[in-house]
DNA sequence: CTTCGATATGTATCACAGGACATATCGATA
DNA sequence: TATCGATATGTCCTGTGATACATATCGAAG
């Protein structure tokens, strides 16, 4: 697991319709998935259990055309999960959102951390 | 109340430290205790109870130096809260960062909004 | 000195999201 | 056909946070 900066940031939840939302949890358990090949791998990884892992992955897919996980089952290095082409993108598109998000937004950022008080 | 656009968008969350976070809902709250000058209407307004409005409230005069909302106590049309000078100002900032993180990040809203499936 | 409307704060209850636990099924391999 | 590890899915239970309710205090006004 790579360590996350402690600084301030912002975080984003995408709201793209009244039922539909991606925010980090989401994207998170879909780049692990796509390190990993599976889904179950990528909960541990993350520290969720296998049900919400899954619980996810079915939000995903229902909301996106196509869905974003592609599963097989059965065991051993046959089955397991991975990232459509659509899955790949949505991870990528965020990933950019993220970034150009937190860099238009640095000025402010830095203005109210200022404004802090004592820890 | 002004009606939200049915637009994707994105939400920003702020994080400041392991403790002190500023979202949607603090900022919402900060707005309509401008605008209404007393806590209980804001959280009315919001459709929020009084004891989680003031516990928003506790919570950003406690994060932020001076305090976000000054409190005078006593009923009629004397007692009431206002925002400090800081509240103002970090009011402000956020609703800045909101429009700068949105406009930054417009082309891949349109991308993600294009590959949801049927509602 | 009572009333009113607001802040300020505690307690008890309750809904619900989430986790723990249990199973079923699948597919390859041996 | 037994085993293994993964997806897939259900049920029960608990912890937590919100809500409802209660109360205290304040300050002006009448």
């Amino acid at each position: 697991m790579q360590e996350e900066h402690k600084m301030p940031r912002a975080r984003l939840r995408v709201v793209l319709s009244d039922k539909a939302a991606l925010g980090p949890g989401k994207v998170g358990l879909l780049e692990a998935i796509g390190e990993t090949g599976s889904i179950a791998a990528a909960g541990r990884k993350l520290g969720m259990s296998y049900k919400r892992a899954w619980n996810l992955v079915e939000a995903m897919n229902r909301d996106f055309a196509g869905g974003l996980v592609g599963t097989t089952r059965g065991g051993r290095d046959f089955g397991g999960a991975e990232l459509t082409p659509a899955g790949r993108n949505v991870l990528e598109i965020y990933r950019a959102m993220e970034a150009r998000a937190n860099e238009s937004v640095q000025s402010e950022l830095q203005l109210l951390s200022a404004m802090l008080g004592e820890p």
